[in-house]
DNA sequence: CGTGTAAGGAATTCTGACACG
DNA sequence: CGTGTAAGGAATTCTGACACG
């Protein structure tokens, strides 16, 4: 119950003008949000954009809230809070692996 | 063990360059193995190719196939075999949903 | 058969900027 | 703040065709 592994979900092969089609949202805005640290796309040698499935997901997500008349600086703020708890995760369960390898390495020898 | 059911692997959101740059073949090459039959790109209003992940992955196999030596009718043969095999595994799937639901209803009455 | 390439045209994408409310 | 738009240029994609082995 933690983490996303669709190896497709996250690989950033769709341009811009797709992204438009999919989400319904404008170029302009879909590269403002951009600007506004929401989403990532990668780029390609020549400049230009590529998402993935969870980029477009995350743009759905914004023009919901921002429907809601959320600003960009909240989602940002909210974004980072997500993503704060989520390295939290992840260091809880290095941990408690390393607590686990102990254990057992105590009990090998 | 029948179904692929990632929502993301099907949908046709990959334009041409970057299955070119996926796949390692020429787009000359993809349109080419389009004209055999062996792929089936959506086209968007304007005309340009969208390719799915499932066809990325189709069109590695075929480079596989390619360079053995087996020419693109060889593998359209095998295409259409592959595809009327799970034909008769959804037909069969069917009567035998079929022949379940006859059974219950029986019992029901 | 399978692939490369040049040709001409249409559509896409990019950036930086001005406009507006 | 968030979005539209016109501007200029570069890169992409499309089709039909000729070339080659």
């Amino acid at each position: 119950m933690s983490y996303e592994s669709s190896p497709y979900k996250e690989k950033k092969v769709i341009s811009i003008g797709t992204v438009k089609d999919l989400t319904g949202l404008s170029v302009r805005q879909i590269r403002y949000y951009e600007e506004r640290n929401l989403i990532f796309p990668a780029r390609t040698e020549k400049g230009t954009r590529k998402y993935s499935f969870s980029d477009v997901e995350m743009l759905m997500s914004i023009a919901d809230k921002r429907e809601d008349g959320v600003q960009t600086h909240e989602i940002r703020k909210e974004l980072k809070k997500a993503q704060e708890h989520i390295q939290k995760e992840k260091l809880r369960d290095t941990m408690i692996r390393g607590q686990l390898n102990a254990h057992f390495n105590m009990i090998k020898r």
